[in-house]
DNA sequence: AAAATCAGCCAAAGCGCTTTGGAACTCGCC
DNA sequence: GGCGAGTTCCAAAGCGCTTTGGCTGATTTT
């Protein structure tokens, strides 16, 4: 069933059923409910190629994934896409996912951009000057990012949360119970939101008037497996932490691994806090001693991109609004008074 | 840069120059290297919504993703993807992903179909006698199911692992060591993998002549605190289990955490073999005791799905081919005589 | 009563591609 | 020299929608 037939069915021009369906508003009110209801009735469904081809216009949001034989992607983008896809689905939006070589995504953007395959995308894992928001502020190409970027000279849309506040009050707690030696267990620091991470913490370390050094810092990929080797070689050097501050449940899962394996008691040895994501899969709570957590729902962001994308496509949002969300800090066992 | 330009500034015609680009006979070899050349000189590049809708081919492969505010989508997913985009990228497929919501995938189903958006979809985490591969085949729509049915009375193309095969190993390695109280963790058992998978298991211990009694077989969902649950349920029951196969490298988690609560240790009071689908980010071997596995990339698959989808999509496969991997079985250190 | 306005509808021109049904021209052959 | 078979190309008709630029008849204005 297409316009046509629908037209001679109802025996108006194609243009006036288009318009009564549209909701344009030179068509009476009559013709118009005629018509939704005829639509209805017959099931139709107008041609997304034909309208595409016709407006331009998607209905599809896009997003760029880096692929590649050893790339990894983000187990968290599981969470993310649930919550945007719970949103998406009210709203009749399909998600196009364009498979990227990691290192060049540029081609892909562009690519998406001059077929008009998606009204329009979102960036996640931002670096400071990141180069694909340059590139699709550029292009013209509506985004939204997730994160935040630094560094570039125009305003640019996001959803972020508060990063550098969340592990700001983190240690600001470990400080008051006592701890002056403090490491981070930081994911990939070539994103703005491992950054953010650490300048929160080293600022509430700096408030206590101590110092967040180079050797209580590692940046790695967030696996269990780094999660335990950084733990690992954090201890094994002079000065070993009190207190671990950890970017992710999964590398806690790492840290408690190697804490045990060196006997050494969560909270009375170290104490432990870690970001989290809120999977459902793995909960802080259920660590052997319930961990404290900054905790932020990544579920909730990707519905509020969604959210947001759908706005930008139909017009209702524009210009480069940036929000970020605050982060709860959550107590559980896993913290107490530094030893000694 | 469209055909029209490029056909008027080459001095033919759209017809000429569209052929020529396909790569139709009816066009002097002299011409298609011109126009080839011309192309790619100008950098032009069909228009994917004029092409759908002129051919009906999409160039996208589709997935219906279930969603809902209560519903998670599994964590295999992102491991799976890694795979599939990693294929689709070096052949220029987009993966277009339609939320539904859980439990009436039917209409969305129908809406892919009816709109031409893509050219194939694949089906992940079948049930027996599942309702959207009979739809699917009654549509018309390409597919390639991402394991296995049951019950339909007509064949349909799948990759699979070989989920029976796997248990049956698990089991009979388990039994051969003596362990007569054998549990199974299992995932949801509407699920046909989890449904082989004790059945596997099942043919295992009924080789020794044992049983795998209800009392001994939990069905949940995969995450770290059903893991424990279950797990804990297990053993505080009479005749608790000397040695517990499990479905999921994140239940097996949990399963650790409620062994060592209960002072058991690996292998010693209990033996585990777990499943693992090969996550970069939590391996069997970096658990406390390093963990026996049934192993199977679930990143292969979705290679090799995409792999086949490409195939189909371009007419070179057909029919309605199944294909089933062996699965290793490797033992570590978690598996041990029974006690006693 | 004539002119201006307006609501309500329509025909037709795109959007950029593929594909059908020839047309023109060249060859080889009887 | 004329005919059939190839070869190479083209004009034009879709694909199904939106949108521009009217047209008509009724209502209001002067």
């Amino acid at each position: 069933m297409n316009l046509k037939q629908l037209a001679t069915m109802l025996d108006l021009s194609q243009t006036t059923v288009s318009r009564a369906l549209n909701g344009y508003p030179e068509v009476s009110e009559e013709t118009r409910r005629r018509v939704m209801d005829a639509a209805k009735r017959h099931g139709y469904r107008p041609n997304p190629s034909a309208r595409r081809l016709a407006t331009g216009k998607a209905g599809m949001i896009g997003h760029v994934l880096p692929t590649g034989a050893s790339v990894d992607i983000d187990p968290h983008f599981v969470e993310f896409l649930s919550g945007l896809g719970d949103y998406a689905r009210s709203h009749d939006l399909d998600l196009v996912l364009s498979p990227a070589e990691a290192g060049d995504e540029e081609t892909t953007y562009r690519r998406v951009a001059a077929n008009k395959q998606v009204d329009a995308v979102y960036v996640s894992a931002p670096r400071p000057r990141d180069r694909r928001i340059m590139l699709l502020q550029q292009l013209g190409l509506p985004y939204l990012v997730h994160g935040r970027s630094e560094g570039l000279d125009f305003p640019y849309a996001h959803v972020d949360i508060d990063n550098e506040g969340a592990f700001h009050e983190a240690g600001r707690l470990l400080v008051q119970l006592g701890h002056r030696r403090i490491a981070l267990i930081n994911g990939d620091d070539t994103q703005t939101f491992a950054i953010f991470r650490e300048r929160g913490l080293r600022r509430a370390l700096a408030a206590g008037g101590f110092d967040l050094a180079p050797a209580m810092v590692r940046s790695v990929q967030m696996t269990e497996e780094n999660g335990y080797r950084a733990t690992l070689s954090l201890l094994d050097q002079a000065g070993a932490p009190t207190a671990i501050v950890c970017s992710s449940l999964i590398m806690a899962l790492g840290v408690v691994r190697a804490l045990r394996e060196r006997n050494l008691a969560v909270p009375q040895d170290v104490s432990l806090v870690a970001h989290d994501d809120v999977f459902p899969w793995l909960r802080p709570e259920n660590f052997p001693v319930p961990l404290s957590t900054t905790r932020s729902s990544i579920r909730a962001a990707g519905a509020r991109l969604a959210e947001r994308l759908a706005a930008r496509i139909s017009g209702v949002e524009d210009g480069a609004r940036g929000e970020v969300w605050p982060v709860d800090l959550v107590v559980r066992g896993s913290v107490a008074g530094a030893p000694g």
